[in-house]
DNA sequence: CGGGTGACTTCCC
DNA sequence: GGGGAAGCCACCC
């Protein structure tokens, strides 16, 4: 069914657009929050799609990391610095940056 | 159905 | 911290 794959792409987008300014998730966060835990793979592929329909420079890997390639890697990291975003080593500080879904409570 | 792709993850050295 | 291997899952021919 086609049908499903958009709805996910819709959620999926949908999700990484509440990421705030200033904040990052994770692949796998952005996957769970969706509602679809298991589709992180299906948030790169959306990711590649949409370009700079949305964004992107606000998902990262597990733990802070930059997935991206070397030159767009870089980018990203830039990107995110020039929204706020502090680094530790190579990676996001995610202590102060991941953010927090709440479409369960509060 | 099957094989290729990927901005993943986790584990191990 | 960097690098490699294996595992997993969904998408797209």
């Amino acid at each position: 069914m086609k049908r499903q794959s958009e709805e996910r792409e819709t959620a999926i987008r949908k999700t990484i657009r509440q990421i705030p300014r200033g904040k990052v998730a994770t692949y796998s966060q952005v996957a769970a929050s969706a509602g679809y835990p298991l589709c992180h793979r299906q948030v790169v592929q959306v990711l590649r799609k949409s370009g700079d329909s949305l964004p992107w420079q606000r998902v990262v890997g597990a733990g802070g990391r930059i997935a991206l390639k070397r030159e767009a890697g870089h980018d990203q990291r830039l990107r995110l610095e020039m929204e706020g975003v502090k680094f530790r080593g190579s990676r996001v500080a995610m202590e102060e940056h991941q953010h927090v879904f709440r479409t369960w409570e509060v």
